[in-house]
RNA sequence: GUCGCUGUGGCGAAAUGGCAGACGCAUUGGACUUAAAAUCCAAGGACCCUUUAACAGGUCGUGUGGGUUCGACUCCCACCAGCGACACCA
């Protein structure tokens, strides 16, 4: 076998590896070792598809760093599996006309296929999916631990059901008020929500799986109808989880996101009462003497505001469509409007309430509020730009400081008040302000605002919330953008609830729900024959059989949920389960856990930068609380590699034509062979219907695994965008070929050194590069900047092709380089070198710093700041020589020569430079 | 609209205050060959000037404009373009 054919050594090594379990990962580190090294891959989704090129992208930098980090001593956790609940899979299902877990099941064949081919390091012994019965057994009985746990603000952590207080006048309502008053502090409760219902999908979604009013996977319409749903209570976590990102070495742009998301805001919430101005005296006076009551009464608007500095320009007030207040306060002449507005608004999806121009629309209920400060009756509206799910569902305008409230008004004719002058404005600016032409929304000072006047709004917020809770009137307050988890789906291919129905004497629920048992879990899914969904919101286990669906159990009789859990359940805990797959007692080993976690090294796509990795973040702080795992937070180091795109071409009017269309012409231009049109090349989403999807098997069959990794490797940073080249697969595919003929006899019959490789020492200018080589590529390892590696070894074959003299040593050095790079040719030429074992646990070449250095260094001599002349000097000569030799430079004797010298800088082994006059 | 990322040869890129373009693709020239492929060696930002056409020299050059600095792809300010995310959260 004379000349490189990864066709042949590729699936050797790769039976080699999977016989000897080389990968296979103790369960506990080594204690011999350097350490332990957790690294996990965001695990795909098995689609009927396959591989696409952006997962080995991520896969491949995992692999390289797992297998550089096994040869420097580290016990590695590397594993892989799959994400097969979901609606993904079951559409799949659906449209193959195959059971889900039938072809679940296939595509996880392939994929593994797939994944082995490419010849990754994973320890595939511990290999699971999340729809593995044995697997979502843990999930439901993560899920029943969210339902065994409340909140305890005061505490700031999640505890026991069972240690919830039990208000006095709760207990003695007996035991279902009790009853209830628990279920209603569950981090995992029911809820009659305005939920997103997708008729095409025939499933609730949650609020992150809309966009713009349409389902993120397949874009069909979304309504909001009220339906009882599970829900858990993330937003109890909210401060932590912004808190926590503080300690994790996250890319800011995702934590960001994540902060974002969460949205915490610090205002205050006020009461308006909705009374005569007769009464208002007395009312306030009695607030002064009540306080601010934890519920607001009857006649009460509660607002939140996060500018309560603005109060006194509140002009009018806005209620959510859905606002409670809303028919009780409407009068007579306005019920029709209102009535008319609020039912248009409920049909309405979040689509046609933001789509378009966004004008904003609202009608008067007729009654008026007092503004609690000025003592002025304010008109009160309803409109659909206050949410009802944001803050108390209603807000105070203030339309000289707000946009929309500005908007708002100037459609309307509403009274605009300035309160806030801007600190530093023209004169035109603060009269175009005065005369509520421009809306100024900025931090200022306040004026016209009784004893805020003067203050900055800062000094302002703190004052005047001070005041109002003094008065009774309101009080500090922060919100969160983050709404709860809404976690259950009317679909067949998820988890199952372990949640059991009480049945009444009429047969039907009586509203009370109890645990499934530990011991009885798992609940699998029933056989059903149709599980496709019907567009109604009644899930498809209904259908199932009774032997499943009604359960007895203590003399009770019961009805199974029928919900089941969304895909995101079972990738919550995915990364606790890999490290001990087996362990039959509990979710994770506990002292494995402790060993292993947190994970060292995430590496996926920016797509799950809020979702996945959010929830994930919210069960493990949940487990945490409960004292099942040991660290706070799950992934201590993420890194999103960048999505790998393709060439595409665009003709003159815009429109993208199919590659097998263009022609590429020789002076890199492009024609569109039909019309003959000439075409702007352009980077784009690979997509089918542009013929520019690359398969990443084909690329294993033309040119290698190894091509393939190394290419994607050698593309670009991990963390950037970038597009497919076929030519540069065959760039990184011709080094490979000249790594082997650098050693490898190609005329020979069987694998045979090259004649040039001795048993002689390195000469020091081989040192040189050998040395380099190995500390340039283990930094590039370390800081994932796998890219530049692969350019460093190049330099090394380029150098080492030219020697006539290639020293064994120098040899072996490379390919243990290689070796987490291209480790099935490594392996081949390891063996060829005169190896028997594996060099998967060989240890990694170690370099002398003094070696990398060279004894001359040529210096470059700079005329204020220009690049004059070159001189060789000896490394590490000081400042004083360094000096000396660039004046006894002809050249720079020239150019100095009657001129000024005002300043010489010198940086020892860099450059000199003369700043003259 | 808001936020984020990116802008460097024909192309992918490197350099995070000190010789811009490492490494690779494509290109060109040479060697080998009857020839081609493969391989090996070499050239290479743009422009200009002088000459003995080899060596050498000069000007410009990292999206645009300004600034800081002896010195800026790198730091600061403003803007433009492309890509991505979010989008009435009071």
């Amino acid at each position: 076998m004379p000349r490189y054919n990864p066709a042949v050594i590729e699936p050797k090594w790769q039976n080699y590896w999977d016989e000897k379990r080389t990968f296979r990962c103790p369960d506990l580190p080594n204690p011999k070792g350097t350490g332990k090294l957790y690294v996990l891959d965001m695990f795909p989704y098995p689609s009927g598809a396959g591989l696409h090129v952006g997962h080995p992208e991520g896969y491949t930098a995992t692999d390289i760093y797992c297998r550089y980090w096994r040869m420097r001593g580290k016990t590695v956790l590397h594993p892989m599996g799959y994400d097969a609940f979901g609606l993904p899979a079951e559409e799949y299902a659906i449209r193959t006309n195959t059971p889900p877990r039938q072809s679940t099941e296939a595509n996880i064949a392939n994929f593994t296929r797939q994944l082995k081919m490419l010849g990754f390091s994973y320890d595939w012994d511990r290999s699971l999916a999340t729809t593995d019965v044995e697997y979502f057994r843990w999930t439901q009985w993560i899920f029943l631990i969210l339902f065994d746990t409340w909140y305890d603000a005061g505490a700031n952590r999640g505890r026991p059901i069972s240690e919830l207080p039990i208000p006095a006048d709760i207990a003695s309502q007996g035991e279902h008020a009790v009853d209830a008053y628990r279920d209603a502090q569950r981090l995992a409760y029911q809820d009659d929500a305005l939920v997103n219902w997708c008729p095409a999908l025939g499933t609730v979604l949650a609020n992150e799986e809309v966009i713009d009013g349409r389902s993120e996977r397949g874009d069909h319409p979304v309504q909001r109808i009220p339906l009882r749903q599970w829900m858990l209570r993330i937003t109890a976590y909210a401060d932590r989880l912004l808190g926590d990102l503080d300690q994790l070495d996250w890319p800011v742009g995702i934590k960001k996101l994540q902060a974002d998301w969460i949205g915490r805001s610090v205002g205050a919430e006020v009461d308006f009462p909705v009374i005569t101005q007769d009464a208002f005296e007395t009312w306030k006076r009695n607030r002064v003497r009540s306080s601010f009551p934890r519920e607001p009464d009857a006649h009460v608007l509660r607002i939140y505001t996060t500018r309560p500095d603005t109060l006194y320009g509140a002009t009018y007030m806005v209620v959510a469509p859905e606002h409670p207040l809303v028919q009780k306060i409407t009068t007579h002449d306005q019920a029709n409007s209102v009535e008319a507005y609020c039912k248009a608004a409920s049909f309405k999806s979040d689509r046609d309430r933001t789509e378009g121009e966004k004008k904003k629309t609202g009608v008067f209920t007729g009654a008026y509020a007092i503004n609690p400060v000025t003592g002025r009756q304010i008109p009160i509206w309803v409109a659909d730009y206050v949410l009802i799910s944001y803050g108390t569902g209603a807000i105070m305008a203030v339309p000289a400081h707000d946009i929309r409230d500005y908007e708002f008004a100037k459609t309307y004719g509403l009274e605009i008040i300035q309160v806030v002058k801007p600190e530093s404005a023209t004169d035109e600016e603060l009269q175009a302000i005065e005369r509520g032409e421009v809306c100024f929304a900025g931090y200022g000072l306040s004026i016209d605002s009784g004893s805020l006047t003067g203050l900055s709004s800062q000094d302002a917020k703190s004052r005047i919330t001070a005041e109002l809770a003094q008065g009774g009137l309101g009080r500090e307050a922060v919100n969160y953008k983050l709404r709860d988890w809404l976690f259950s789906r009317q679909r067949f291919w998820g988890e199952p609830f372990p949640i059991l129905h009480e049945l009444g004497a009429d047969g039907k629920p009586n509203g009370r729900i109890r645990a499934v048992p530990v011991a009885d879990l798992p609940v699998d899914l029933p056989h059903l024959e149709d599980y496709k969904p019907h567009g109604r919101p009644e899930p498809p286990l209904a259908k199932a059989d009774e032997s499943w669906l009604y359960v007895s159990l203590d003399g009770k009789q019961y009805r199974r949920e029928t919900n089941t859990m969304p895909q995101w359940a079972g990738s919550c805990w995915y990364y606790l389960r890999f490290i001990s797959p087996g362990c039959g007692t509990a979710f994770v080993d506990r002292e494995q856990e402790a060993a292993w976690m947190p994970v060292d090294l995430y590496i996926g796509g920016a797509e799950h930068a809020v979702l996945h990795l959010l929830y994930a973040r919210f069960w493990h702080k949940v487990l945490y609380d409960r004292g099942y795992v040991s660290q706070p937070e799950p992934f201590q180091k993420l890194v999103n590699q960048g999505m790998i795109l393709s060439y595409a071409y665009r003709d003159q009017r815009g429109a993208l034509v199919a590659t097998d269309r263009v022609e590429e012409k020789d002076d890199n231009t492009y024609l569109d062979r039909e019309t003959g049109e000439s075409l702007e090349r352009i980077v784009a989403k690979m997509s089918k219907s542009l013929k520019n999807v690359i398969d990443p098997e084909g690329v294993v069959r033309e040119y290698g695994a190894d091509a393939l990794r190394l290419y994607e490797m050698f593309m670009g940073p991990l963390e950037a965008t970038k597009p497919w080249s076929m030519q540069g697969v065959n760039g990184v595919r011709n080094f490979l070929d000249r790594v082997w003929r650098l050693i490898i006899d190609a005329r020979a019959e069987e694998n045979a050194l090259v004649d040039t490789i001795t048993s002689d020492a390195p000469t020091p200018e081989q040192n040189r590069v050998i040395h380099s080589t190995i500390q340039a590529v283990s930094r590039d390892v370390e800081n994932l900047s796998f890219n530049t590696a692969i350019a460093r070894m190049m330099e090394f074959v380029n150098f080492f092709t030219k020697e006539s003299k290639r020293p064994k040593s120098a040899m072996e050095t490379l390919v243990l380089l290689l070796a987490p790079f291209a480790p099935h040719m490594s392996e081949e030429l390891w063996h060829a070198l005169g190896h028997h074992d594996s060099l998967a646990y060989h240890q990694w070449p170690v370099f002398d710093e003094a070696m990398t250095k060279a004894a001359e260094i040529e210096v470059p001599l700079q005329v204020n700041g220009k690049l004059r002349a070159k001189i060789m000097v000896p490394a590490g000569s000081d400042e004083a020589a360094l000096e000396q030799a660039a004046r006894n430079h002809d050249r720079l004797q020239e150019l100095l020569d009657g001129k000024r010298i005002v300043k010489v800088i010198v940086v020892r082994d860099r450059m000199v430079n003369f700043v003259v006059k």
